[in-house]
DNA sequence: GCAATACATGAACATCTGTTCATGTTTACT
DNA sequence: AGTAAACATGAACAGATGTTCATGTATTGC
């Protein structure tokens, strides 16, 4: 009868969960935010706004580095992180629209 | 110097997180697909279309709930599950915009 | 080469999450 | 009251995740 149907294929619903995983995290939702409204920062910025250890930070930018959440430039002794795409920013202003958050 | 600063405060971003886990599943992602498709859905027919034993299913949607991304209305011996607020569907819009997912 | 700065990595551990299986509850029908 | 259908719940367990601490690596300046 109804023909009602899932729209996204497997390998895609996996690799969304997984990507979301990434961003499902309140410090992770932060660098997200923070890179939005700079485009690059190094782990030292962020990590004085932030106010987490080093390591922590560290584990949460490669995270997101492995989930193609963020990319990496080295300049000298410092590691410009950025969003891959910038669009993935409309996941936080959904935050800001849905009332369930 | 910069006055680089998170906009989210620190319930917002857990509330965010919490509510992002729930959606950061391959079955749950569906089951959002499937309400933005049909408004509402008993449990039964989400069961015949996701082919997940029913437990599971019951489990997932009973996280969904706890987690404020749906709601229940029970009739007779249906429970009829729908979507707490219909723009959470962006989520799953920026899964299909966004070429990181 | 040595020290300092900036960042990454790995082990260890506690906690959280996903799944299964067995059982419980509610409603409807006879 | 008894049975079946539809759904929920709880225990148990494996595996994933978040955090800390200690240590490692790359780059710069002396």
């Amino acid at each position: 009868m109804s023909s009602l149907k899932v729209r996204l294929d497997k390998k895609k619903l996996e690799r969304a969960a997984y990507v979301l995983k990434s961003v499902a995290h309140p410090v992770r939702i932060s660098i997200i935010d923070l890179l939005q409204q700079k485009e690059r920062l190094t782990v030292s910025e962020l990590q004085e706004i932030l106010q987490i250890e080093q390591s922590l930070l560290s584990h949460h930018l490669t995270n997101m580095r492995d989930k193609g959440v963020v990319n990496t430039k080295r300049e000298g002794k410092n590691v410009f992180y950025s969003l891959t795409d910038s669009s993935i920013t409309s996941i936080i202003d959904s935050i800001n629209t849905c009332r369930i958050f």
